[in-house]
DNA sequence: TTGTACTGTAATAAAGTCGATTACAGAATG
DNA sequence: CATTCTGTAATCGACTTTATTACAGTACAA
């Protein structure tokens, strides 16, 4: 994936742990990150439907961090925002009579679990109160 | 990046390295991978420019790799097709009165060369004759 | 020496993707 | 019950990617 949601999506994790339990509205989110906050606000469903935010709806609703951030892995963020593989979608529809065109797709699917793997493992040893760290 | 032209870029050298030294007309290559002669021919040209391939213009022209398969590794085709980061280029402008929004992007850069850095180590370990070994 | 079969490349069109925006229903609060 | 939020669908425009057309240049071979 090379997804401008992963960053949107890290930002919006970062932000709720630096409020450290408080409600942040998806207008403020989005005043930070500087982009429209419907679009926030679909970050946030899909962070809630993979179990890493909690929100609350009406007057003074916000969302939070569903657990701690040192409880969160970048990993999960990761899965969270991916959708086609890593290197590039394999959607080629090659040519079934060439010998090459024929199993090449499988090939690259192997090649791209591989790579991810060694991605996953990488981003598994960080949490977000790790990334978070990083900020002074 | 999720780049459609990663696998296509390695789709061409996969024939390429099956023809062992045979020069292959880029029409041929685009019917195996069935997309257009000209995405092909792009493609060739900023793999040449990369000194992967060697072509040959004129009657009876075509192109085929500069070195045999064993000696170009997969971290070289990555390196050729790349143009974007990895996970998402952090391009978003946040805001600067915010904390986390004024350091994120610094923080993401380094984020994405950790783990490109990952990746690469994976595709150095491969090259394009191992990726052609597992073609039946 | 000329037709043929290629490459190389530019220019344009068509298709697909992504983010912004609008709109509005529903929920919680005071 | 007005206000301030969330949740979500729908549409538009900008951008990106791929396909297609066009044509000049090169090498071979009859």
């Amino acid at each position: 994936m090379n997804n401008g949601r992963f960053p949107i999506s890290l930002h919006i994790l970062t932000l709720l742990a630096s409020a450290e339990g408080e409600l942040l509205a998806s207008d403020y989110i989005a005043g930070s990150i500087n982009i429209n906050p419907v679009l926030v606000r679909k970050e946030i469903s899909n962070l809630r439907n993979h179990g890493l935010i909690e929100s609350k709806e009406g007057k003074n609703g916000g969302s939070t961090l569903a657990r701690s951030a040192d409880k969160i892995r970048l990993s999960e963020v990761y899965h969270a925002v991916q959708q086609a593989s890593l290197l590039g979608n394999s959607k080629n529809q090659p040519n079934p009579d060439c010998n090459v065109g024929k199993q090449i797709n499988q090939h690259l699917d192997h090649l791209y679990q591989e790579i991810e793997g060694a991605l996953l493992h990488k981003l598994e040893k960080m949490s977000l109160a790790d990334f978070l760290r990083q900020f002074q």
